[in-house]
DNA sequence: TGTTAGCACTCCTAGTTAACGAGTGCTAAT
DNA sequence: ATTAGCACTCGTTAACTAGGAGTGCTAACA
């Protein structure tokens, strides 16, 4: 059972954690006493901090020093004093105008919404692109380049395209290709991906066997290319935002931080989230030592009214959360905007 | 006219350039004359690097320190005392053994040479794809979505794949699509991709606007498809080696450099080399400030006997030249020989 | 009873000083 | 030509100091 905080403390724990988020340093009881909107002495202030301490919500960086939110603290201020802001109609007018441009390309789409996403929050912003493999497929096609080889294109009905190298067996030629390519497009055309290899073996393989001559080199080839285990594509923005932070002045902080934002498994973990709307994780939340002083703060967008990827922001915890928290919902949902009216 | 260096001092030089490779601190007499290949008092050594010092090829960081090479030094170093090292047998069969798997896309088997590069030299490797604008068109495909909908696809010799979003007028039907492709397929075959909008425009267009019914809205869509001002690939490996160098223990220095490697247009412009063979570039001859602290290594992998893109390795200007030279030769011939015989 | 002024105390920071060591340049002897 | 010796420079480290910011506690106040 949680003691009741009181008014004052509330409002003492938010005006402390807005203070230090902009200052990066300890505050002490007279810089909040001066404040225009407090009248309170110091002392007063002094005595609440105290309480706000022992509850766990605030920590000290040593004996005599100001006070800063522990994560307890954080998480409070994110769950019940979240204030949402209000940006500036020059800010809107920027944003609106990043997305005026016509992208031909989602992945162009996608790489801006990262960049905008991480320059207007002044930290790092990842965005994981659709997931492929619950796409579905559209068209296959064999291009063929050479005697040996070709390139084997898939299109998904999302539009996305993928290909994969082919080496073509000497014995084999044009038409018994195309005979092949047909019947792959007549069976699997609206397959999801992550059954593509499967249905192949399973169906595909007797049909083609009674169709195509030296069947069994090019299977060995056909498998590997539908093989497609591609890992979902991760956008970044402003990789390096989060270096201009008091708290990375440490290059020994900053290591393993940029080491785990280059591995994208990882990423992928910490990033992919089942549950829609805006999801905060504060520090340890995370459960991942690079991170240990980072929040993350993740959103999902859509396509066809489906969650198909995940929007990202990662900054120190000390994250300007009321701004960040805005312009991650408003950028999401402009990205599934444009994604669904254009593509 | 360069005064002629002695015997010795160009052993010394050598001697105290590989020292402080190793070291990364200045280099004093002391430890140069207890080395048991020298039989040099330190008093003697230290007349010669005073005259060196003289000369410019090397530098003190403090009155009563010990030596540093200067650029001129290094670039001497490079020049003419280089002397390639052999890697140990297994090394060489690692190099290998990363090689050894088939990669069914040329992309990731160069993504994959970038991170082998980067995890032997402890440096940042950087390739850049081959050059896309030089290479020719194979086919054009038209793949429709939906009724407003579709994909066209690109592919060229190299047997890259392009790919674009198409937003098709309502009155447009297939036949025409089809006619339309047909066209293009027919006119623009083996026309370098840095053409294509020229000829469109030229040529094309006259044509097309015989056969095709509301060509003017589709033409639009098309010029802007096939206007493929693609950047080349880039791909790096081992992007936050360089910040375990003791030279980047200052976050300072950090940032402005790992910005630069984000900005593709500087590092194509930096590492695009029209010259073949290896190429050393010392600090400030880069002619960039964010990199002046570094050394630049590049060399060029081919197709075909073409040039078509560098690979690159960027460190400290205290790097070690002899390996990472071995290294950057061995690597990027396994490079071309593995993209001509599976590409 | 809640609030506040006063005060002793803690701890961080910056600046000073001193000792030490690594390294140099120069001179004179070998 | 080489080297031993020596005075000198400078960076590094540790110890110490003074100042300042901030706290907790106590006692007085409204």
């Amino acid at each position: 059972m949680i003691k009741m905080l009181t008014e004052r403390q509330l409002f003492l724990l938010q005006v402390l954690v807005d203070d230090y988020i902009l200052s990066a340093e300890p505050i002490g009881s007279r810089s909040i006493s001066k404040r225009g909107d407090i009248h309170l002495s110091p002392a007063t202030i002094r005595n609440e901090l105290a309480d706000l301490e022992e509850m766990g919500f605030l920590e000290k960086t040593h004996l005599s020093s100001g006070r800063i939110p522990s994560e307890k603290g954080y998480r409070f201020y994110v769950d019940h004093l979240l204030s949402p802001i209000l940006l500036s109609d020059d800010e809107m007018r920027n944003i609106r105008k990043a997305y005026t441009e016509r992208y031909y390309e989602a992945e162009k789409l996608i790489e801006t919404t990262a960049q905008i996403l991480s320059d207007f929050t002044s930290c790092t912003a990842i965005v994981l692109g659709p997931e492929l493999l619950d796409t579905k497929l559209k068209h296959i096609q064999m291009i063929r380049l050479s005697d040996n080889r070709a390139v084997l294109i898939i299109v998904t009905d999302t539009g996305h395209v993928e290909n994969r190298a082919v080496v073509l067996p000497d014995e084999v030629n044009g038409s018994e290709i195309e005979r092949m390519v047909n019947i792959l497009n007549e069976r699997l055309i609206g397959v999801p991906l992550y059954q593509l290899k499967v249905r192949l073996q399973q169906e595909i393989h007797v049909v083609l066997n009674e169709h195509i001559q030296h069947y069994e080199r090019m299977m060995v080839e056909i498998e590997h290319a539908l093989t497609l285990n591609v890992p979902d594509q991760i956008y970044y923005g402003g990789k390096n935002n989060i270096l201009s932070q008091p708290e990375f002045r440490d290059i020994n902080k900053v290591i393993p931080l940029l080491n785990v934002l280059e591995k994208k498994d990882i990423i992928h973990g910490l990033l992919r989230s089942p549950k829609s709307g805006i999801q905060i994780k504060i520090g340890k939340e995370n459960k991942l030592v690079a991170i240990e002083d980072c929040s993350v703060i993740t959103t999902t967008y859509s396509v066809d009214s489906e969650h198909v990827g995940t929007v990202a922001v990662i900054g120190p915890k000390r994250m300007a959360y009321p701004r960040v928290v805005t312009l991650l919902d408003i950028i999401s949902k402009s990205l599934t905007n444009n994604l669904n009216s254009n593509y």
